[in-house]
DNA sequence: CTGAAAGCGCTAACAG
DNA sequence: CTGTTAGCGCTTTCAG
């Protein structure tokens, strides 16, 4: 009997349809949501989630957010309304209340948020350790005027702070604790893809850092690429990054970063989001420890370590 | 009547299960299944087709091509599975025959396949003319050793070219039209993250090519790696690549290309597959016109241009 | 072990 | 304009 089924699904090429499954019960898809894919970042949480799935029942659909309806959160809806069976998402802008109400449909496991919340889980880069290994180098080496070019982080929630706020933050501790909290220089920009002239005008402005530590991998590239056309090179201004890629490892590059292992938070969130799945109910909250690749972007300032301003 | 319907919508956060609604009609989703979202050109497609949807009412949905099974096209069924009301696909892989089936199921964009089949539609960039402007460029700098580094094509069908080995055949006719036919080299390389030193060996064996024309964007940076690494420049072996990125305009890269265009091509996909929606029948098959990106990874070959061999 | 039936949430068709 | 009904393909339950 199993055998005639089995044949005529076979004949008819019979494929269940998961719409009318995903009525009674689960869908065996993961829905991840991510808010840029051009990014190398998330392209790496992707692949670690994508292995992370690879021998289970689950699928992954990945959503890409919507620009100008991130902060609400409507690509989330949008996988709920799909009926997966869980969530991964990295969506800084949605306030933890409407995180807890999904999350109340499903298992939901968000990346890079620092909210104290018992109702979904997180993975987080220790950025705290992160902007410590960066910032020690730099100042190991024995830069003072240490400018840090900061990724507009739009205030996600008053009183939760986004890894680039805690970036912000330690940055300017590190200064003060160092004794160069008149030093510190903070310039913003915009999450796009580009790097405006202004931004770099103001970033390079006298009196100029001699070392600057960008708060995103691709602004990094940018930042070294508009020194190398103003005829600067690490000698006279260091350049420190987030994540690493091949690009950063590439000689005519080589970028100094803290790698924050995406691959290994995907890969985590997954992890965490089949336990939840698989029944556990209390919260987890995981934190992947950030190193530090050392390259030739960033050297000692050329005015030696106790070079005055 | 509306009003009160609406106000219990608002009072309930009600939101239509897109699974119940799939069993009678259309999900308004779109999938889109690409090999690999960690390569530029195909994040890129993506970029183009998330911007052609965005204001539509249809939500993208992209799955990763699982790669063990990549070749029976599993990933497509699973779109097909989820009831998406079209799908946009890189697989080069799968059978015409497959995508026949799939595409009487509902409608269906290929990008990057030659097919002549009447049943679903294709996007594809002119591997022609893109080989013959990167050809031309690199014998009229008078490079007389251009070697090749081609990813490996994996046969697709028997009878049917990708894209690769458009590349590869056109490659050959250039260098034999130019008299050159002896002085080819082509060198395979697996479809993987690396650029194995053994392939590196046979790419730069002697007599050393003066050029080298790559596949693939990120094989091409590894190309410029490894030369770098042996203390080549490219006045020594110039290198050409596909796919540009804002690495490859980079000052430290500089890496001559054949711009494709994927988000031109993701966004023309997108085009074609709303407009099967909408109820077009015959199929139709684009082509995208790639443009030179002459940069200083190709100069001159150092013996001049009638250097013996 | 096999067969029949209810119902998931929605849309389309039809009745009042 | 409002209300009712059938049925999409599946899983679960209950009967034979």
């Amino acid at each position: 009997m199993r055998k005639r089924v089995n044949a005529a699904i076979e004949e008819l090429s019979y494929r269940p349809n998961v719409a009318a499954r995903a009525m009674r019960g689960a869908t065996f898809s993961i829905g991840i949501e991510l808010p840029h894919l051009g990014y190398h970042f998330f392209t790496r949480i992707l692949q670690g989630a994508a292995a992370a799935l690879e021998d289970t029942r689950y699928q992954p659909i990945v959503v890409p957010t919507a620009t100008e309806t991130e902060r609400d959160g409507r690509a989330l809806d949008m996988l709920a309304d799909r009926q997966v069976d869980g969530i991964v998402a990295v969506s800084p802008l949605v306030s933890p209340d409407r995180l807890e109400q999904l999350a109340a449909r499903m298992p939901v496991v968000m990346l890079g948020r620092h909210d104290p919340t018992a109702a979904y889980d997180t993975v987080t880069g220790d950025d705290v350790e992160g902007t410590r290994l960066v910032m020690e180098h730099l100042l190991g080496l024995g830069h003072r005027r240490v400018a840090h070019l900061a990724q507009e982080g739009q205030a996600a929630m008053p009183g939760i702070s986004s890894p680039q706020e805690v970036r912000l933050e330690r940055y300017l501790e590190h200064m003060h604790r160092a004794g160069l909290a008149d030093q510190a220089r903070v310039v913003r920009c915009e999450d796009t893809e580009d790097l405006p002239e202004r931004v770099v005008q103001e970033l390079l402005a006298p009196p100029r850092p001699t070392a600057v530590l960008v708060g995103r991998h691709e602004l990094a590239l940018k930042v070294l690429q508009a020194l190398s056309e103003r005829g600067l090179s690490s000698a006279e201004v260091s350049v420190a990054g987030y994540d690493d890629t091949d690009i950063a490892a590439h000689p005519a590059i080589s970028l100094t970063c803290v790698d924050q292992e995406g691959a290994r938070m995907g890969e985590r969130a997954i992890g965490l989001l089949l336990e939840r799945i698989g029944g556990r109910t209390e919260a987890a909250h995981l934190t992947v420890e950030p190193t530090l690749k050392a390259r030739a972007s960033t050297r000692p300032p050329e005015e030696g370590p106790a070079g005055a301003v």
